[in-house]
DNA sequence: CTGAAAGCGCTTACAG
DNA sequence: CTGAAAGCGCTTACAG
């Protein structure tokens, strides 16, 4: 049986109060040799505190909690959250907090899993943003515990923290038209991903701000992975008409576009240019590198646990909530030189 | 003030002990239309169980904690971490318990440290293995608590979980030397990590074995990062004698080596075979590929929390603990056409 | 200055 | 069958 403050204070004939302020330094003041024979008999007996009762009392466990976005096994693979953990991991650290990962989405019913967020164990949560959250996200608010959402598509009465989109989307776009391309394809992500439905609206509107034409055979559904970059690449090649350029709303699909696209021996970026979103760490050291849109993932994930943690606090928050994207040109983009279609299929 | 069972209890006029095993069906009856109204009042004063009270008399928090292996910021950022994190996820949601990630390690006293791991928030950890943990596994395994250890160089006393680290290196080292490769250098990762330490002496031992020379020359520090493969490479240029194969001790250093060796205008594999470590799934993209080692690093994080879920129940360990690996061959590795040393340095 | 006591929200022996 | 009560390990008003 682990040690308890009243084993301290049996043993020294003192009262568990004085124990208490005595191990927490304060705040009612103890003598120093008082304070002392505390501490001795408590590495004595190899006394622990247990944050449970404190937590109990206090109402704080000093712990946030991270909810994945999608009932998925294997959600963690995917680049993009693991960047956001690493920030929020980061924030974590500096502020004294551990992050608990609520694993069970996907194993449980929501009415259940919401009572998990709320059972205690996280000061506050921060979401990622994917549609199947959206209806936890309603009940966590009314029930008032502080929470932050990572990415587009928050509802309005949150504190959320994203890439501009926007911005990213056209500075591809801009890249593109700059090189001459007149013809470009887009590789969206799943249709219920807040930054996927967001992308996709930018490409669009800024297609049509800059007077190019956005056929709705340049359009595939995507999902975020290699694979469906892959298959967007696969009926790319169908096309009685091929755009000269392509989109991906993530770098994965377009690593998945490049290399489906090296298989059937398309040359990148004479026949075909890709352009990439996220400039994620691996992405980097891809060889020839990826043309893509920098978004610092980490540090938003790291902005939007310190907002976290002043909204646990009940500071105002100060924290930037939008951050600027930044186009990274690499080999997979240059002016069109080669016509796409005279392209054969095997 | 979120309601409680006395809530519910208050407004039907029934005990508090009769709400509690309504609510958790059992293990006392209770007449159905008594559940049923003790559900529509929790319902109506949206009640949610509070899991610390109920942690505090049950000492169980159906948590499980991660200790990540080094105080270092962007710790989440290798592939390694997060395949191991996936695998542990992945087994949390089968088992329906909840992933609490300890973020401190870097930022309070050990002593403080190992409090927090035994402050009641987790049943049980599972440890990744570094030089740095060895002590805090010893307080812990002390205590009593059930914990799980991933990777080599784990105390005996304790259940470890990890890769064939001799036979990967073996099969590594054959492979290379049934191209007719002779002379093979390694970079080998931290000094202070259990697999690393393990893959370095497996790699001296083997090569003896197999009746080839280890030169120390040929032999470079690296810490598993893509930099400190490049840098290994750096020196190799500046040798006598150069190897005609290189193995890295994990892929992102054999990536390092490949991206200065193209930087240098080194042809791979031509004059220069580089075999990885661990097949993670970035490597898997990689063009031109990887020849490595495949390790199931997500099984294995997937097996220890399996066992840890045992050891918590008291149940006995059925789960795997030891992992074959297997060679993946790629386009980095191939019979030695080109004299090493003819190249030039500029 | 310090101790005795209440209480955080539950679970679970103990009575009736 | 069900209620009253003890208690998990702490914190913190309340007395003295």
């Amino acid at each position: 049986m682990p040690a308890t403050i009243r084993d301290i204070a049996k043993k020294l004939n003192i009262s568990v109060s004085t124990v208490s302020y005595a191990l927490n330094n304060g705040p009612r003041p103890v003598p120093d040799h008082v304070k002392k024979k505390v501490f001795d008999v408590a590495k004595e007996l190899d006394y622990r505190p247990n944050r449970i009762a404190r937590s109990l009392i206090t109402r704080r466990s000093r712990t946030i909690g991270f909810v994945l976005e999608k009932p998925e096994h294997n959600i963690f693979l995917g680049p993009y959250v693991q960047l956001i953990v690493n920030g929020v991991i980061n924030a974590c650290e500096d502020h004294r907090h551990d992050l608990l990962l609520f694993a069970q989405h996907g194993a449980v019913s929501q009415e259940e899993f919401v009572n998990q967020l709320l059972d205690g164990r996280a000061d506050g949560l921060v979401f990622t943003c994917g549609e199947s959250l959206l209806p936890i996200i309603e009940e966590v608010h009314q029930r008032g515990i502080p929470f932050v959402v990572v990415g587009a598509g928050a509802p309005p009465y949150s504190h959320s923290f994203q890439a501009d989109n926007d911005l990213g989307i056209e500075q591809a776009i801009d890249h593109l038209a700059d090189l001459g391309h007149t013809k470009i394809g887009f590789v969206r992500g799943n249709a219920t991903h807040g930054d996927a439905i967001h992308r996709l609206s930018a490409f669009r509107r800024t297609m049509s701000e800059r007077g190019l034409a956005v056929h709705s055979d340049w359009v595939w559904e995507g999902n975020f992975t290699v694979e469906s970059g892959e298959s967007a690449l696969a009926s790319y090649l169908s096309l009685p008409e091929k755009p000269t350029a392509i989109i991906a709303a993530n770098d994965e699909m377009a690593i998945g576009v490049l290399r489906k696209a090296r298989a059937e021996g398309i040359e990148i970026p004479q026949r075909l240019s890709v352009v990439g979103f996220d400039d994620s760490p691996h992405t980097q050291g891809l060889y020839p590198g990826l043309t893509t849109i920098h978004q610092p993932v980490s540090e938003i994930g790291s902005a939007a646990a310190h907002g976290l943690f002043q909204l646990i606090d009940e500071r105002p928050t100060d924290q930037p909530s939008f951050f600027p994207t930044r186009l990274v040109v690499r080999a997979s983009t240059a002016a069109p030189t080669k016509e796409p279609n005279n392209h054969e299929i095997k």
